[in-house]
DNA sequence: ACCCAGGGTCGTC
DNA sequence: GACGACCCTGGG
């Protein structure tokens, strides 16, 4: 098992990382610790005063892997200071969800993970993934119990339609598969697109997967590909800026455009990280 | 029991 | 550009 320990981390708190909406992978324990599966590593974090205790098992080398995955060397408190200086409602939503981080998650995982998300919710979403990976991924093991990564190009590719369908992924199964088979090819080269320097050329890119929209790009864009200045906007994000700024009666008919020229004006190159502190925030109490 | 919404996208008109 | 259809599941 492996162990790497870090001291008075800014701007991290678990609950506040794992539950914002970004990520599906990771469980809460009885325990109060989170359990994650991310690229070949299963990952243990337990928080308590100012050490964060990360535990688990790893092919390449642990604390990079953690170092990469949580951005622990972008500093955080310079963005909130900007924002919370926007507005009270940037302030408070900040104050809420002051221990957010943006992960650097996997670029393909990430596409394929938001695809399944379309009309769908969380809960149904992480089971999805959870048995597309038990199905498909690589068993590592940690602390006597079983994990599994999540499926490669290669290893998903081999799931015909009908497999992908009796893992309830419902009507997306097809794009799933025609997707997977995209990448695979290299119709669209995940590598490049990596490479890009321009956002709306990574957009582009990644268009033309099936089951890739506007709204899915744009979370590839902030959680794939770390473009902080993208403002996905789903049901959420577009009855919040209602409520704060824009007051229609109407919420369905809130203009998409307006919206984006209101995040681009208001939270310039951060939007991508107001949009997660406004989501997170209104999601979480207004249940 | 029934209805509805859930981090939308696609095909069609 | 609008509009409805779409798998499935949990909650009212």
């Amino acid at each position: 098992m492996k162990k790497y320990i870090i001291k008075n981390q800014e701007s991290f708190k678990m609950e506040d990382i794992f539950d914002c909406g970004q990520c599906f992978r990771w469980n809460k324990q009885e325990d109060g610790s989170y359990v994650g599966v991310i690229k070949d590593a299963v990952i243990k974090v337990e928080q308590h005063n100012n050490q964060i205790v990360f535990s688990g098992e790893s092919d390449k080398d642990f604390e990079s892997t953690i170092n990469y995955y949580f951005d622990l060397n972008t500093n955080y408190s310079k963005y909130k200071d900007k924002l919370s200086n926007i507005d009270q409602y940037l302030f408070e939503s900040i104050k809420f969800g002051e221990g957010i981080r943006i992960l650097r998650q996997d670029l393909w995982e990430c596409i394929i993970s938001f695809i399944i998300s379309a009309n769908n919710n969380i809960p149904r979403i992480k089971k999805i993934i959870e048995r597309m990976s038990i199905a498909y991924g690589e068993k590592i093991k940690f602390n006597g119990a079983e994990y599994y990564k999540f499926p490669t190009p290669e290893a998903l590719s081999k799931a015909s339609v009908q497999d992908l369908r009796n893992l309830g992924l419902g009507f997306r199964d097809k794009r799933i598969y025609n997707t997977t088979k995209m990448i695979l090819e290299k119709e669209v080269d995940l590598e490049k697109i990596e490479k890009l320097e321009n956002t709306n050329l990574m957009r582009e890119e990644l268009l033309k997967l099936d089951g890739v929209g506007p709204k899915v790009a744009d979370c590839i864009l902030l959680f794939g590909l770390k473009r902080l200045d993208v403002f996905p906007i789903d049901v959420w994000v577009r009855r919040v800026m209602n409520d704060l700024y824009i007051h229609n009666e109407d919420e369905e008919k809130v203009n998409k455009k307006e919206l984006q020229k209101l995040a681009e004006e208001k939270f310039g190159d951060l939007s991508g990280l107001a949009q997660q502190y406004l989501f997170y925030w209104k999601r979480e109490t207004s249940a």
